[in-house]
DNA sequence: GTTAATCTATCTAGTGATAGGTAGGTAGCA
DNA sequence: TGCTACCTACCTATCACTAGATAGATTAAC
């Protein structure tokens, strides 16, 4: 596999576990077995790397998005569709999403990547408001920003608790407010 | 002020803004005007501090929840005032949840932190529960989890894209549940 | 087809800054 | 006198990051 995707794919699943300032180019480099010095050669600041990761992260989401209203009918799948994709993320990768968990932390963040974490919250509330309005909901706008607020919180809550029934209670009161 | 809670107070702020790993005790000490070196007389070890700040943070937190059970006369009144200690720290102050913040970073903590953390979910969701429980709510525990995590959520999606009206739209989302 | 030049991806070896942490001393106070 | 709360001075480890070298692959020139 291509290096640079390599060194993504750990910088992902490390900082998805322990935030952006926990992890190290010498972890990322002494677990693909290089040095750290070579990593500099394909993202040169850590900044980069966090830029490139972030705006990675928010374009397979994006596509995502698109594949899932292409393949579904209606709006109702569409909103199921979202929730499965974070929902197997933690259940079966054991998997924070990216931004909740770099959210957290914004103010000690690159403002490259803070910018790029406000772009994927964006992305999420635009695509979900689309398909509250299609469902007919009063307040679509709002019932997006809960929808997300409350994923990202439940994941968090859920992954540091090590408890998947809180997660459970959360798409379980999504799932209901689409009844 | 006592010196132990001056730095407790310095460290819970910016801990809030920026997460754990992002503080150091050089910064702290500058903000205080002492050397970092006098820090380790109050705090052997940042887990020390960590440990400590976390405790405190869940102590003050819970005998918050004992003064609304006192003054509150009703469970409705009690679910408001819990939604408004969430809402008056992101909007007066400016922060987040520190639990919400360190929860995400949970893999990266030192144990003893993560498991105050733990210990900071499960009062809040027994408390949550009891209360959803005198309203008569069908699965209250459900309830409680779902609250907790959406105004974890909202806090940290709203405070990083800088926009409040996603925290309202959540606060209002639990206040329709209340309906 | 061979040679020369260039590019890619890594290496070694190091920088200065900063991290958390320690040892031992001291001024002021009970 | 002993304790509290700080200090100076220092340590070791690690951080992000850089310079310069090199082996191997690719490309261009003849």
């Amino acid at each position: 596999m291509d290096s640079a995707t390599q060194i993504l794919d750990i910088a992902e699943r490390r900082m998805r576990q322990t935030g952006y300032n926990a992890v190290s180019y010498r972890d990322i480099a002494a677990e693909m077995g290089i040095k750290s010095a070579s990593l500099h050669y394909h993202f040169p600041k850590k900044e980069d790397l966090g830029t490139a990761l972030t705006q990675r992260y928010t374009d397979n989401f994006e596509s995502a998005l698109e594949t899932i209203v292409k393949t579904k009918t209606n709006p109702k799948d569409c909103l199921k569709a979202f929730v499965d994709i974070y929902s197997h993320e933690l259940k079966q990768r054991g998997l924070v999403c990216l931004c909740a968990v770099l959210g957290a932390e914004t103010d000690g963040l690159p403002e490259r990547v803070s910018t790029e974490i406000k772009r994927f919250y964006d992305k999420n509330i635009d695509w979900l408001t689309a398909q509250y309005k299609s469902l007919g909901k009063d307040a679509p706008a709002a019932h997006a920003k809960t929808t997300l607020s409350l994923l990202s919180g439940a994941m968090i809550v859920s992954a540091s608790s090590n408890d998947n029934s809180i997660f459970d209670a959360a798409i379980e009161s999504i799932a209901q407010g689409l009844g």
